[in-house]
DNA sequence: TTTTAGCACTCTCGAACAAAAAGTGCTAAA
DNA sequence: TTTAGCACTTTTTGTTCGAGAGTGCTAAAA
């Protein structure tokens, strides 16, 4: 980015402080405020002369002549790229995470729960927790049942402890006796292999029954579409952006909790930020086409060096970016941490 | 209700006159309006006479008073009760809605969910249904598996297609053998008593094992805090509400959507209409304090003549009663004829 | 006795206007 | 290079005023 090199110093103080202002009172912010409150003892004239070179960089703009100045969303990404120190947390909020986040539950999708609830209630916006895709996952045990004719239930354990259920209608009525073999053998296989390699090593094992137990497992094993929809995602404090004026405007906030619902585009967004391995900040226009007013944070979690996961907080464009980034990065590392555990 | 008797049928008629203008605008509505649109050709100077009996009997007010009149609560009760007839639906909304609740699914909740979801695109409000308590549901078969040394996996499917798995930590560690044992006994049983029913049986019968097993039977039937937490509520429409101008003051909108996400509060709400046997209409304090200005209409769904769970329309209170009626009533019916098949 | 026309009265709502407040840009002096 | 000062612009707020809607009451009509 070129423009880091062209912003004067000051001019990037300057900026900060119109930002932390604007993130605590959301209302545009003039030079006298600035003034006053910025440690450097400079007049508001000078520091307008200032605004007025940054709104002609792009990074301010005034919603009308004699208002205040605003960030613009490149001002924003400007911020949270060169300018933003994260807030470090006190020593008691980061006790009070951990004895939150390392509380003994039971299935790893509690914990999912429980760090998005901590996260909204932390950060005052909505938080989004996405469950590792199951393709991955190691599987504990397998049993396969005949409940009645040509209906069995197929129960999955995995290591973190949830359990999926899937009814599969056969064409065949297959035996229990059958069932029960097919049963020692996936259970043998599952010691070293997730359930994806495993349909191809026993369709080629099992010449005899190949044909049945293809079928049963190409069931099994969702394709792309399926796990993106299968993804299970933790949402919490929706409403808490009730609370922000920007959203004051009844239409407005209904598009945008009306996209929260739609999993898919929330999954979307979160898989973005698990390719690219490190946290990531969008705003505006950055976060999605119809949330052009909403910023994010999101962070992958991992398990064992590979992300698997991810989790963010999506609040308004003016959200306390410095505050949230902190606590997205510490309760991210606290969840990876327990992901070696399971 | 002696009230019923003192009003005049004339009185009557300018009430639903009042009730229905106030349903389709929202708006105070004026002695000329009334006298226009009524059939009745009576002046306004009449109407207005016939008001302020209306409004000393309790049954409208003025917001203020060059302002039309609204029915109070007291009044839309009466309206629902002793004037409204409900609005038939017509034969092309009858087949639509026979066509999307018929369609063949797997498993009995994905048909409550389509429910909700239908409810609340047909009338514009928000849906709720509850699903049948599953403590008196039967089960169709019930497995238990040794997953690890202390932890032992329950299988249950139910009649009605749905699985649920609970895992029970056992303080001795049981073998599967032991399991192999319990499992076929216990699938003899299943062929006729409830779960509940099983546990007193099987106490008795497996002297040997009594101690083991009562622990986890207590485990798995949930007692009644539990299953009033566990009874599982498909909501839908939550957002339709946003439309509604009576939510468009924020706070007020914050608290009902808060409260809708309480589930057990809506499921006593919904188990006082189970209770009753026949649908009921609640408005404003009726429904609960802090939804003082919602109305609700409640039905139960049955099961081989026994109401084993309830759906219901949760709107303003300015709902519109004769359609909401008319549409609960009859998805109830349909739900409740499949319920037989399950 | 019941209904209606007429009228005075009350209250809200929107437009128009004025003054205050907030903030800017520019100029000229420090 | 910075700042004080001032003219200018725009929003906000408050006030006033008249129009509009609707009522209650009274007296006449049915």
């Amino acid at each position: 980015m070129e423009a880091e090199t062209i912003i004067s110093e000051r001019k990037k103080e300057i900026l900060k402080e119109i930002v932390n202002s604007y993130i605590e009172t959301a209302e545009p912010v003039g030079s006298r405020i600035i003034a006053r409150k910025s440690g450097l003892g400079l007049s508001s004239a000078t520091i307008r002369n200032c605004m007025a070179d940054l709104e002609d960089a792009g990074l301010l703009y005034q919603p009308h002549t004699s208002a205040g100045r605003l960030p613009t969303q490149e001002g924003l990404k400007f911020f949270v790229q060169y300018i933003m120190d994260k807030e470090p947390l006190s020593w008691g909020e980061q006790v009070a995470i951990e004895q939150e986040m390392l509380q003994e539950v039971d299935g790893f999708n509690e914990i999912l729960g429980k760090t998005a609830q901590l996260l909204a209630s932390l950060t005052g916006y909505a938080a989004i927790v996405s469950s590792p895709s199951e393709l991955e996952e190691h599987l504990d045990f397998v049993e396969f049942v005949r409940i009645k004719p040509h209906l069995i239930l197929v129960i999955m354990v995995s290591a973190s402890g949830t359990v999926r259920n899937q009814l599969i209608r056969t064409r065949r009525d297959i035996r229990q006796q059958t069932l029960e073999r097919f049963n020692q053998r996936m259970n043998e296989l599952l010691k070293e292999a997730s359930l994806a390699e495993i349909r191809d090593i026993i369709i080629e094992s099992m010449e005899e029954d190949r044909r049945i137990f293809d079928n049963i497992l190409s069931q099994l094993v969702p394709n792309e579409s399926q796990r993106r929809l299968s993804g299970k995602l933790y949402i919490d404090g929706k409403l808490n952006l009730l609370d922000e004026p920007e959203f004051s405007h009844i239409p407005k906030l209904k598009n945008l909790l009306e996209t929260l619902e739609e999993k898919h585009l929330l999954l979307k967004l979160l898989d973005k930020c698990l390719a690219g391995d490190e946290m990531q900040i969008l705003i505006g226009t950055e976060v999605a086409s119809n949330m052009t007013e909403c910023g994010m944070v999101v962070a992958p979690y991992e398990s064992n060096k590979h992300p698997v996961g991810s989790l963010g907080v999506l609040g308004p464009m003016r959200m306390n970016y410095p505050r949230v980034v902190s606590l997205v990065e510490y309760i991210a590392a606290i969840l990876s941490s327990r992901c070696k555990e399971m």
